[in-house]
Parts: C-alpha cells; structure tokens; sequence
DNA sequence: GCCCTTCAGTAAAACGTTTTAATTCACCGC
DNA sequence: GCGGTGAATTAAAACGTTTTACTGAAGGGC
C-alpha cells in the first residue's frame, strides 16, 4: 500500500533514520515507537505492526550511543587480564586468556553484549578512559592489581575468574587447591620424592593456595617441601636459573611442580642444561594447559581447567551483575582433569 | 588553596560529575571544556590549568555514550570472522583468529580504540545489531560473505586481514600466492612428487590462489595436480575420508598440501588410518602455525604468516580508515617463511 | 579615530534516545 | 449520569557532550 502515507518513503540522500522518522511513518508518537523497541509498556497489537513495518521499510537501526546515553549502558563488557606481559604474552600468545575470550565473546554475544579485549598494558587507567563498558571480567587478578583499583574505585561491575586474594565481589572459583591437590598427587603417583614448588613473586591467591595445599601434602606423604619464588617480569630465564640452583642444592630432586607455563618452559630449559632427562630423571607437571605444555620435547602434564565453561559462567555471573538481577552464588565449574603426558612419563610418543 | 571557590567540592552522594561540574568550577562555559579536551580550539594557558584541576579534583570521567552520539564514533573496534565454526573453533580455539585479535587489540588501545571480539556466530545482523562500532577487522572473507555484506550494506570502513576474492576496500595482503609458492616447493625439496591440494568448499581467494599457483607450480615441474575439495563445515571427518580416497584412486602419493589446518587434522587422522607413515612415506604441510600444527605427531611443517605485524598493519589502516586520513596504500607485511618440522622430514625429534 | 582581524570565551542548539507526567478515551459499577 | 479505573498514547523533559554562531576585547595598520 505505498498511497499517500505520511511518512517519507526513504530519504535517500539523507541520514540514517532516527526514531522520529519510524514514529512519522508510523503515525505514532516516538515515544511509543521506544516502548514497542524495549517492550517496557504495552502498546497496542496493531500499532505495535505498523511500527514494525515503518522499521523494515526505512530500515531502521537505533543509534546504540544514544540510547547508551539515556540508559547508561554500553552494552559491552572488558575482558581484562593483568598478568605482566613476559608471563602473558611471548609464545603462549596470551592463550589463557584467548581462551577465555572466545568463550565469553560468544556467551555474551548470546545476551547482545560485546566482548572487548584489554590486553596487558602499561597504564590501564589512561587506556581505559575513552572506552565505554558496563562491566569487567578480571582473568586471574592479583593482590594488588592495578586494574582491580581501578574498577572499584570507578564502582564497575566486576567478576573476577579465579579466587581474587581478598574476595571484595563474585568471582568463579578455578578450584587452586582442587587443582594443587590432583597435580601434587599425580606427581606422587607418577613416583616422584623430592620436588620443589616453583611460583612467582607476586601475590595472587593461586600462589598462596598452591603453596599451602604443597606443603600440607607433602607432609602429609612425609616428604619435605621446598618452594622456589620467581620473578614472572623475566619469565623464562630466571626459573631456568632457579631450577638450576635448586638442582645442586637438591640432587635428589627428582620432579618440579611449576603451576604457570611459562616458567615451565624456563625449567624445561633449566633441566636440559643440567643433564637431566625428563621424564626419566625428573617429572615435570604445569597447570595451564596450552600452546607452551604441548609444544615442549617433552609435551607437559597439564590440568584442563575447563575454560570454556570457566569463562561461560563467570560472563553470565557479570551479566546477571550488571543487569541487577538478584546477585545467586556463582555456580562452579566442572572440576579440573589431569591431562596426563610424556613429562611425567604418562601418555604416548 | 580551598578557599570560597564557586564550584563545589566533591558531591558525596551524587552522580558522576559532568562538563557542566568541571565548567563550574574552573569558572567557564561547558563549552570551553570540551574544548580544552579535545584541543580542537585554541584555550588560554591558565584557563587550561585552572580546568585541568577541576578535572582532578572532581574525578572528572567524559561520558563516552554522550560524546558518541554527538561525535558519531564509538571508539571501537570490531574484529570478525566468518570461518565455519568447525574450522575455526574446536581444538585450535579460534587460534587464528585470535592470534590476530591480540595484536589488533594492544595496537588499538595504543590510539585509544578499544576492540571487540566478534566470534562466529549464526545471524551477525541480529547479533550486532546492539552493538556499537566504528570500523571492522574481517577475517579472511569469503566470496558472499555474510559479515562483508552487513558491513558495505551500512556502509561500516572495514579493513580485510587477506585479499577478499573481489577487493572493493582496503586489505592487508596475506600473500596467498607466495605462500602457496614456498609451501609447493618446500614439498618438492622434500622429495614430494605426487600431491594433492586440499581446499575447502567455499569460495575464497585464498582457495583460488593457492589453487592457481598449486597448478601451475606442478606444471611447471613436470608433474600432475589433484585438487580436493571437502565442506569446511564438516571438519575434520570429511578430510580424513577425503584423502583415503585420493590414496585409494592414486596409491603413489606422497605428499599432502593442506592449507587449512582443521583439514591437516583430518588428513593426518586419514594417513594413519591408511597405515602411512609421517614423514617417510607421505610428507604434509599446511598454512597456519597454529596448535593444531604444533600438536600433531608428528607436528606438522607450517608458514610463519608474522600474523601480529599482520594484524597491527591492518589496525592502523582501519583507524585511519575511520579517521579519515588520506588512505595511503596499506604496507605489505614481512614475507610468509616455512616453519619446517618433521611432518615434512626435518627438524628435531 | 576607524575598520578589520584575531583571540578567548560564551550561550544555546543539536545529537537520538528513554522516561515521566499528563492526556485521552472507553468502560464499569452504581 | 457520575466518579473512578485502567489502558494506550503523547508531549516534553532529560541524558552529557560537541558544535555553531555570536560577543567583547585587544591589537594593527592607516
């Protein structure tokens, strides 16, 4: 029926169409045209299908800044993550938290919320100032981390992936002492006596649950602990150095217990260096279980921490979050799986 | 100097302070401001620092939704792929993609642009209907690429990470011919004299030039080509199953081209099936080093495609895209080079 | 002294939505 | 017939910026 409408039937020179344009055609108010978009109020069957049609015929497609600005939200959550860059980047190409990433883009694509990626950065506040979003997701935050201060200060939504240090707002649990334990005891299964815990300097809660849960086992098996502390900054070279002084010191170590990958990779070195064979002489078992585990000769025992479903949960918890909806526990995940390789002797070629 | 200034202090328990807040108390029009922040006018000196305290004292944040929808940008981003999921996801987890997306996102933040992760999904209009951006990244499209189509069709400045089959806009050239050129050879120096080229279904350039330059770098040699084609949406499987076929129909293979990865998966997965042996008695290579390469046993002979200075070229191009700069020609990033490995008989263990 | 220009700043309009308060209208019970 | 109730709609205000057009003031050349 394209008889004498009121509506222009598509500028074609002219702007995108706005709200006012659909509400002309339709011979509605706009008002009501944002009522029949949101659905918020009822709006009459057949005046909700003559804005429809108005919709499709101009082709409308609602200014998302505008309606941010009157809604406050940016429809789009951060994904951050504040490991320092040697650790994060490098080979593994940030795979923990791609990883996740990919994952959470999808599952809040599904709620109409993109995902934005925040790499590692020097200044996160100066970055972060001309970039809009409702909330964030923190990959693993640590006791300090500069990113944490920044969004509470700034009152963002936040969950965080893995037990923050001190536990403020929601988090989804990665399970550290689920996963020290099952590591630990794989270790010990796989006949290992004498193996340090190598971790970084920094505070994160992963180290301290790790530690803790490595010193209990072992005592527990009557062995005597040692825990290495590294400098993540350098990364590689000094856990290369550390696993070498341990080596001396402890010439009977026989296993190395090295929960973040890229000092792996360093030990790996550290022990080819010294001679010894993996996993003949020594065992060697790391967390994350990525691009550096199953590249290293040989491939490394890691532990699948279920990322996917990691990184679903804790996007659904932050939508839920910012949406208001009443704050329900945040579900855990499935527990973490040993996937058994070469480096503790398990496994194939 | 907290004497009797007319601005007040800091509204305990009110909103974010706005430009008018910030106005006020420096003692100027909104106005002057803006434009002390966006340096688009000139402002006096002292007027500048006068504002600039303001802006401290109160914790001034610009709303970004309000300077988007006067503005008309968004301050994003947005980076596409439209590989089938099956060859994109799965074990590789959008490695591709994601390796691309890392860089694109760090050199982003670098000009203040934040970039937003659009991973495939079934209906890209619906999904992005509600989400704002200012340009977009896309993947090595397709020949009807859906996302291409929703971008030209909205007119959004798009940047293509590999030469569309029919270029309309700007693209950072991922040198298909020359890598198929290095691939080819790098199989004839191994000794290879009788392989297929396998491709998927859809209509690429990538398809078409390494088919090309497959074809004529075996005529060139004297020897004859078999293209194979198998759905992409499939994956795997149909790999496996495809090439069982061709070593059925031609018993004298002994080499495999296989650009994409997921299908190298499957062509392994058929070898061993058809009890060849990697490297002795079938030499394979494909394109993207990604985990599935690295991976496989044994790993598998790849080309560095130097995806993060890829990816940082195609960012910046974007941006200027989006800025308006006068579209200088996009640089060529640094040559494809071969990642040999044992799949084609060298490298270590 | 006069005209012109430049400079620094301001008031007000504009951007495209959503939301609030008001309005119309029909219906209902009595 | 009347006040009351509820449903559907509307007019107008609001959101926080940027931009446009305007205003003085200061200076320069003659």
């Amino acid at each position: 029926m394209s008889d004498s409408e009121t509506g222009k039937p598509k500028k074609p020179g002219g702007k995108r169409p706005t709200v006012v344009d659909v509400a002309r055609r339709a011979g509605v108010s706009p008002g009501t045209v944002s009522n029949a978009l949101s659905g918020k109020r009822r709006v009459d069957a057949e005046t909700r299908a003559r804005i429809d049609d108005a919709i499709r015929d101009l082709d409308y497609t609602p200014n998302m800044a505008a309606r941010g600005m009157r809604t406050g939200r940016a429809n789009t959550i951060a994904l951050l993550s504040s490991m320092p860059t040697a650790v994060a980047a490098g080979a593994s190409k940030l795979g923990f938290m791609m990883e996740i990433a990919a994952s959470a883009a999808l599952t809040a694509l599904s709620r109409d919320v993109a995902l934005i990626l925040v790499p590692p950065i020097d200044d996160p506040v100066e970055a972060l100032r001309n970039v809009p979003f409702d909330g964030a997701l923190l990959v693993e935050p640590a006791a300090d981390d500069r990113f944490l201060d920044l969004l509470t200060s700034r009152a963002v939504p936040t969950v965080a992936v893995g037990r923050p240090a001190d536990p403020q707002g929601p988090f989804v649990d990665l399970q550290y002492e689920e996963t020290a334990r099952l590591m630990i005891r794989h270790l010990l299964a796989a006949g290992a006596r004498s193996f340090p815990l190598m971790i970084g300097v920094s505070q994160r809660r992963s180290y301290a649950d790790f530690e803790r849960t490595y010193c209990a086992e072992l005592s527990r098996a009557g062995l005597v602990p040692r825990v290495i502390r590294v400098d993540e900054a350098q990364g590689e070279t000094t856990a290369a150095a550390a696993i070498l002084r341990d080596l001396e010191r402890n010439p009977a170590c026989d296993g190395v217990l090295v929960p973040v990958d890229a000092l792996a990779t360093g030990v790996m070195v550290g022990l080819r260096a010294a001679g010894r064979s993996v996993p003949r002489d020594v065992k060697v078992i790391t967390r994350y279980d990525g691009i550096r585990a199953r590249t290293e000769t040989p491939p490394l025992t890691a532990v699948d921490l279920h990322l996917d479903r990691v990184a679903e949960i804790a996007t659904l918890a932050l939508l839920d979050l910012i949406e208001g909806v009443a704050d329900s526990p945040v579900p855990r995940p499935p527990r973490p799986e040993i996937v058994a390789r070469l480096s503790t002797g398990h496994g194939g070629a």
